[in-house]
DNA sequence: ATGAAAGCGCTAACAC
DNA sequence: GTGTTAGCGCTTTCAT
């Protein structure tokens, strides 16, 4: 059996509520009887029980934090801002995985609740009726990070992802472009849908170019669907000539499946896409980038949560961070 | 205020021990009671308080996740596989970065234990002494996944990267190799220093091909490291024609290195690494790589904590897994 | 500055 | 089958 707040006291001569005040660093202890129960602590290898403690006081100094997929370097450097910042607020961690499944996803809300978690970070690239309503029940803090919320109810830091898709198309137009292809993850999620198509065909419309339905590929977001992508793309009538990409995975990906053909980026073929982890970097030619700040998303999602667990006032709940086109050798330079 | 097992007894007219009767499962409820009691605990939406059972039941169904940086694909895709049979176990998991800082790594013991984790999965790429101790005093059950124990006390799931690394540099030496260089992490870390440069230094010995002292190349383990990498190694009296490298993020910065520098991997040098990530594949060439099974060794680290945590004999504590050396481009084929 | 005592919400004997 | 009751280890009033 472990050494409980009531084995200190007794070895301390004092209550388990001078232990506590001591363990809390409550200021009300006399600096001497402090120090008698510091050592007793020590001698006697005194460790709280943070599930009492929970209990008592209704606190459990952890927060869920929720996520499609932790081996996908988009949440993995997320979740390291997250972390980061809980450890400077002694914040633990419980982190599930959903596989973006809205149904698993409901079911870990429920179950982070059940935990008593102090507050709730969720990620995902679409948020259904369902997982809405679970989040706009529960009656913890809660923040988006990194994540589309098409109805902007929930507190959320986030970039413009539609006006980089938009600006990035746009680097493809200035350079002379008139076939410009998308290849994009699934549609049926909102942050492509909603967000990186359209600032797509934003700027494609802004510019008054066509865009041809054979154009827009949708992929299943691997890198061996993207290869295959370049099949779809290559014996088009108006071959395309630039192409902007949802991320750097299928980037890379249809890269190696155009560089398959006999074709050379950029020179037959130029490209831009969001970058989200070194795979743009570590390629050649370098791609061309929207940085995501990954970390610094999770690091400020993380600090917002802290003040809205402490009722702090917040005056912007829907943060908005920057972002950089990193300008590399997958688009030619003028 | 929540509802609690007292409300949805009152309501059902029964007393709190057949609701949690209920609540878990117990088959010693009458169908009829029991039916009554779900209708109850649906109707109030009662949800058990996580926090409450583990302090009466001293079982937290949670446990610990030490990893130096989970935004690492290594780390991150170990933790994919501890979480999915995590969650077919039915157990949350407290997820927290060390950076691999034995002060920290002490302390996150220590943290996890207060918080009641049921067991602890620990990974590192060295254990120091003061952790050894840390988790030797530890009463809960804790396997050590991916991770080197140079003193191979605690339950471990792993390949056997030393013998990994020779089969790696025969394949080199097989191809007619004689200058082949190891590009390495930190000797500083167990894994590098007593695992793969071992095994690069016995296969070389076992081939009589000597060792020139700046054959060994030190790194910190990042792209950019390795990268600059090359800079020491090209103008070596006998340039190495043939590398042998940690892990795929430096082979590829190497390789790179290699290639802005006029040369052509595998023409001029040729390549091969222990593969973590998704970068082997995705560059081109593609390296050929020892594949190390990420997924695997955390899902059957966590199984082997499962037995732990239910007292099940376990034959073999210290699990080994297969590699697979995948032939790709890096490495001429015959 | 310190102690006594009442919970926090649940499980687990034990009794019936 | 079901109810009663005593904790689990701590925090938190409330006295003193």
């Amino acid at each position: 059996m472990a050494i409980t707040i009531y084995d200190v006291a007794r070895e301390a001569n004092v209550s388990m509520a001078t232990v506590s005040r001591v363990v809390n660093g409550n200021p009300n202890v006399k600096p001497a009887t402090r120090k008698k129960v510091t050592a007793c602590i020590e001698r006697l290898g005194y460790r709280p029980n943070a599930v009492a403690r929970g209990l008592a006081s209704r606190k459990t100094t952890t927060i869920g934090v929720i996520v499609p997929d932790i081996s996908k370097s988009y949440y993995a450097e997320l979740s390291r801002g997250i972390a980061d910042v809980a450890t400077m607020y002694e914040y633990n961690i419980i982190l599930s995985n959903s596989d973006k499944r809205s149904l698993r996803e409901v079911e870990l809300i429920e179950d982070h609740l059940g935990k008593q978690v102090d507050g709730l970070i969720f990620m995902s690239d679409s948020i259904s009726d369902d997982v809405r309503k679970e989040l706009k029940l529960a009656s913890i803090p809660i923040v988006l990070a990194g994540t589309l919320d098409s109805e902007m109810n929930f507190p959320t830091v986030n970039i413009e992802n539609k006006e980089a898709a938009a600006r990035a198309v746009q680097e493809l137009i200035d350079n002379g472009h008139k076939h410009i292809a998308f290849i994009s993850g699934p549609f049926s999620r909102d942050i492509n849908r909603l967000s990186k198509k359209m600032g797509y065909v934003d700027a494609m419309k802004a510019a008054g170019l066509s865009i041809p339905e054979e154009f827009i590929v949708e992929t299943d977001n691997t890198y061996d669907d993207a290869y295959e992508a370049w099949n779809r793309l290559k014996n088009l009538p108006n071959r395309p000539s630039a192409v902007f990409a949802g991320n750097d995975e299928i980037a890379v990906g249809l890269m190696n499946g155009i560089r398959d053909d006999g074709l050379t980026v950029p020179k037959d073929v130029e490209m831009i896409c969001f970058q989200h982890s070194i795979l743009a970097r570590a390629v050649r030619p370098q791609l061309t980038a929207i940085r995501v700040p990954l970390y610094d998303l999770g690091a400020v999602s993380m600090r917002l949560l802290t003040k809205l667990m402490n009722n702090e006032e917040v005056e912007h709940t829907q943060v908005v961070l920057p972002y950089q086109i990193e300008h590399r050798d997958s688009i030619q330079r003028k």
